[in-house]
RNA sequence: GCGAAAGUAGCUCAAUUGGUAGAGCUCCAGCCUUCCAAGCUGGAGGUUGCGGGUUCGAGACCCGUCUUUCGCUCCA
């Protein structure tokens, strides 16, 4: 390795852009903040990768079927799920300690201060009177009745505010009260601002109160609300499963890491339905299968470790993350959650509809219990991209960067090269290629030395060169050049298809499943 | 969001204290070449991220803004 870590992950960044895999969105208009494209190369990678998890999981299992749901829901789905209510709140940063709080909290706790006060007052009343009527001093007593008009003040003003939703307002509260920042001790307020997760837009030609939508910040509400058609259709006997790949939006306050997080991303997710008391078992299961899936890329068994949550989301009873080692770190690469029944029951409730499973061999209704599985394809994207970047030294001092990406993922299979540009050897080159073209992307190559050629192949990871020489046209032969030794071998050119097939297809992941 | 750094050709970088924007690679058209980049000739490509300001004159100095990277913060 040549580069020092801190360089690593920009060579990388900067490779991505050479080398047509990635771009930054909207770049000729100075770009959008936290937004990606995928360029030609990039958009192969991750259609292999997307195709890989889809076979793992849909075509390996007859028990899983896939889905595509719209990216637009039913406003309602969102209350539901609690998203809605979850990421509506008003956000103040404290500009001296750089910390930041949420607006309500902080009037809350301001409130609860004088509380407190009345309580000592309170108290302190309690020991001094013997009979003493509590709800009298309350009523009565100067120093508490002014605390208490005070709260009133507060909570009035507070409740208009937010009722109005004016964060200014919201701000001028904060500051009439004096509300320091516990850590500065400061008055130094930003203002008040509304960080909402989900992005919006309305529905219908004309923008009404009652008609938003919500991109989706998930895709796996797209799957609750469809379980029962998808059982009941697919005529499913639990446990089963259903899968989806799709973009999903989260308006992150901070995007950042490259194409770690982006604020509009694409998902991999499949929710396995289960009895209700054996949920840890398939949990424990997909935590295994999960990690296994991830361990047949070759990327390093070593990268990849769970991280279990100690403190639990509302909706789940135990969940843990395959962290990978990114060029930054350990990061979350997939979610894998027990979610119990909550989401289903939500729905049940806001949608007025069963959403209950009759087991047969129980004899009885119930509402499954789920475990989701849940991975990032752009974070896979990155994984895999980093982790098989190489800037090698050769022998005799010569660098090269390579790709040593699983060859079944690499976005050009083969490329052909003639070792001239003449004496028809690109013309044999054509033919071949357009022999292998019905089965795999393949691309062709006639500028500058050989040499330089193979290079350019190794930049983007094409696991084999075929070269078309003299002795081709008289032995109908060809070598190929593998990709991460250099070695190459001779070949019959009838034979290309057969070696292509078995060294770069899915099928070869597949099986060390 | 705060702090720091950066932004000049597709890429990597130059450009004396402010004085005519350059090189290498890439790319294109040829020539030469029988297996691991950097042989020869010619060519294309830049309102120096964007917008203001100071100045006779700004790539450089000042202000604003956008984007990226790093640290903090956040991450159902």
């Amino acid at each position: 390795m040549s580069a020092k870590p801190e360089d690593f992950f920009k060579n990388i960044i900067s490779h991505c852009k050479e080398y047509g895999f990635i771009f930054q969105s909207s770049e000729i208009y100075d770009g959008l903040s936290a937004v990606y494209d995928y360029g030609q190369n990039g958009a192969e990678l991750k259609k292999n990768i997307r195709e890989y998890w889809w076979r793992a999981m849909v075509q390996m299992h007859e028990n899983i079927v896939g889905i595509d749901s719209a990216i637009f829901m039913h406003p309602t789905i969102w209350k539901a799920s609690g998203h809605v209510d979850a990421f509506n709140d008003p956000l103040i940063d404290n500009k001296d300690s750089k910390k930041r709080y949420r607006a309500d909290v902080l009037i809350e706790e301001h409130i609860a201060k004088i509380e407190d006060k009345i309580n000592k007052e309170v108290d302190k009343a309690k020991k001094r009177f013997e009979n003493f009527d509590e709800a009298m001093f309350r009523n009565t007593n100067a120093r508490v009745v002014e605390y208490q008009t005070k709260i009133n003040d507060i909570h009035s003003r507070f409740k208009t505010a937010l009722n109005d939703n004016n964060l200014v307002q919201v701000k001028q509260i904060i500051v009439d009260c004096e509300i320091v920042c516990p850590i500065s001790g400061t008055k130094n307020w930003t203002d008040v601002r509304q960080f909402n997760l989900m992005f919006s837009t309305s529905m219908g030609s004309v923008a009404e109160e009652g008609n938003t939508i919500y991109l989706r910040p998930e895709t796996a509400q797209g799957i609750f609300v469809n379980y029962l058609n998808v059982q009941k259709t697919g005529r499913m006997k639990i446990p089963f499963g259903i899968a989806q790949t799709g973009k999903a939006f989260r308006n992150e306050i901070v995007a950042r890491q490259f194409i770690f997080r982006m604020r509009e991303f694409e998902q991999m997710e499949m929710q396995y339905f289960v009895k209700p008391g054996t949920e840890m078992n398939w949990y424990e299961y997909w935590k295994a299968a999960r990690l296994k899936w991830h361990q047949t890329f070759g990327l390093g068994n070593e990268n990849y470790k769970f991280h279990d949550h100690i403190k639990l989301a509302h909706y789940a009873n135990a969940a843990t993350d395959i962290e990978f080692n990114f060029p930054f770190g350990f990061k979350e690469l997939e979610g894998i959650h027990s979610r119990t029944d909550f989401d289903l029951k939500q729905h049940e409730q806001f949608s007025g509809k069963k959403l209950q499973y009759f087991d047969s061999e129980e004899n009885k209704s119930y509402v499954p219990y789920v475990v989701e599985t849940s991975v990032g394809l752009d974070r896979l994207f990155l994984a895999t991209l980093s982790a098989s970047y190489k800037e090698e030294t050769l022998d005799g001092g010569d660098t090269r960067v390579v790709l040593n990406l699983p060859p079944a993922l690499a976005p050009i299979k083969a490329a052909v090269f003639p070792l001239v540009k003449k004496d028809g050897l690109p013309e044999l080159a054509e033919k071949i290629i357009n022999d292998l073209k019905f089965d795999h992307i393949v691309t062709y190559d006639e500028k500058d030395t050989v040499g330089k050629r193979y290079r350019r192949q190794d930049a983007i990871g094409t696991p084999y060169c075929i070269t078309i020489d003299h002795q081709s046209l008289e032995d109908q032969t060809v070598t190929i050049r593998e990709r991460d030794t250099m070695q190459q071998h001779r070949i019959a050119i009838s034979s290309l298809l057969k070696f292509l097939n078995e060294k770069v297809s899915l099928t070869s992941l597949l099986k060390k499943l």
